[in-house]
DNA sequence: TGTACATCAGTGAACGCGCGTTCACTGATGTAC
DNA sequence: TGTACATCAGTGAACGCGCGTTCACTGATGTAC
């Protein structure tokens, strides 16, 4: 039956966000589109009138958690010393336990590697994530601004994805621990 | 039919290297037991005769790799200057293309994290790269030996990450670029 | 303002497909006597 | 040394299952007059 187009809309971004978490905690081949669609309290006969297929969700799911990660990134940036305060938010427990609701690269860059269609807008992501760091070490005057942010942000999303991997409490808080301290 | 014990021994070890380069090119979920064996020569119904499932295989494929990327790295360690070296290896564009042959932790530490058959091997893995990073640096009388040798790893493997999920290969190469310049 | 009809976002049964796994069968190898 | 039999790693058809996707149908909403 036909609904008011408000409800509809809300319905469509509710698809994204359940997709964008889901997809984060099990990966895009560990999750079925009729999960998705349960947990946004539809059925799964609804989904192909939001989406053309489920390649189509998953490269506008990763746009979606691109552009409310970098608005995050930039709020955070916004309040002073950003780089160091939002690295050491980063890698902590509670990131590292929160696939769903966390870092979008750490969660997904290597499924995306073999999925096309979501790597433009991932791409998009890395260089935006790569701009935030850079503009307020530039701003600041440091030396070889754009190189420091590479390496910050290959050491932080290497760190979180082995804490997450690795069965050893001790070794998994190690990890996040003194990669951490790099940034002090 | 029968066959003689030294043949069936060569075929199971078969089964496990096609897998470990199967698995790292396209994951675990994205290889059929039917491919693996497809691969080794011979058909689905003979796998189990090798394993017990393929989660089973998942396990002991992650073991087998883990053990011929510690030699790897032990021979890179035998002569000379171990850590510089393997690094400038490991952060190149034609291991950033050969996921197959390549890094174990870069191509299914994500996967790993929600596979729980693999974990412990994995952990091991990731104990024994630290080890061999951790020790030359130690008996060269280096600070901090330890957490340069986890900041070393996480850095080069979140690198990798990334250079693969990227499709610019311009980003892609300056990501492996500036993060080889930190170990200079 | 009231009536008739087109619209379209839902539902849920049904589709073909590939998956992991099982199983009856084969036949060369290894063993017992 | 020769014969009879047990062993067991293969083959390939078949299994149930969950997947992505399609489709006939429903019925409230929006539109035309």
């Amino acid at each position: 039956m036909r609904y008011p187009p408000e409800e509809t809309a809300e319905k469509h971004a509710r698809i994204l966000e359940q997709a964008s978490i889901l997809f984060r905690e099990r990966g895009f081949s560990g999750v079925s589109v009729s999960e998705i669609m349960k947990a946004t309290g539809l059925t799964h006969g609804a989904f192909y009138n939001h989406f053309e297929s489920k390649d189509d969700l998953v490269s506008k799911s990763v746009g979606d958690a691109s552009a409310k990660a970098l608005d995050f990134m930039k709020e955070s940036a916004a309040s002073g010393e950003p780089m160091t305060e939002y690295v050491n938010g980063y890698l902590t427990e509670q990131h590292r336990d929160d696939r769903g609701n966390g870092c979008l690269m750490a969660a997904l860059a290597s499924e995306i590697a073999r999925e096309p269609a979501a790597q433009a807008a991932f791409t998009r992501h890395v260089e935006g994530m790569l701009k935030g760091f850079t503009e307020p070490l530039a701003k600041a005057k440091k030396k070889n601004a754009r190189r420091v942010a590479i390496r910050t942000l290959s050491s932080i999303v290497g760190a979180i994805i082995l804490a997450r991997a690795v069965d050893n409490p001790e070794l998994s808080e190690e990890i996040l621990r003194e990669v951490r301290a790099a940034l002090d």
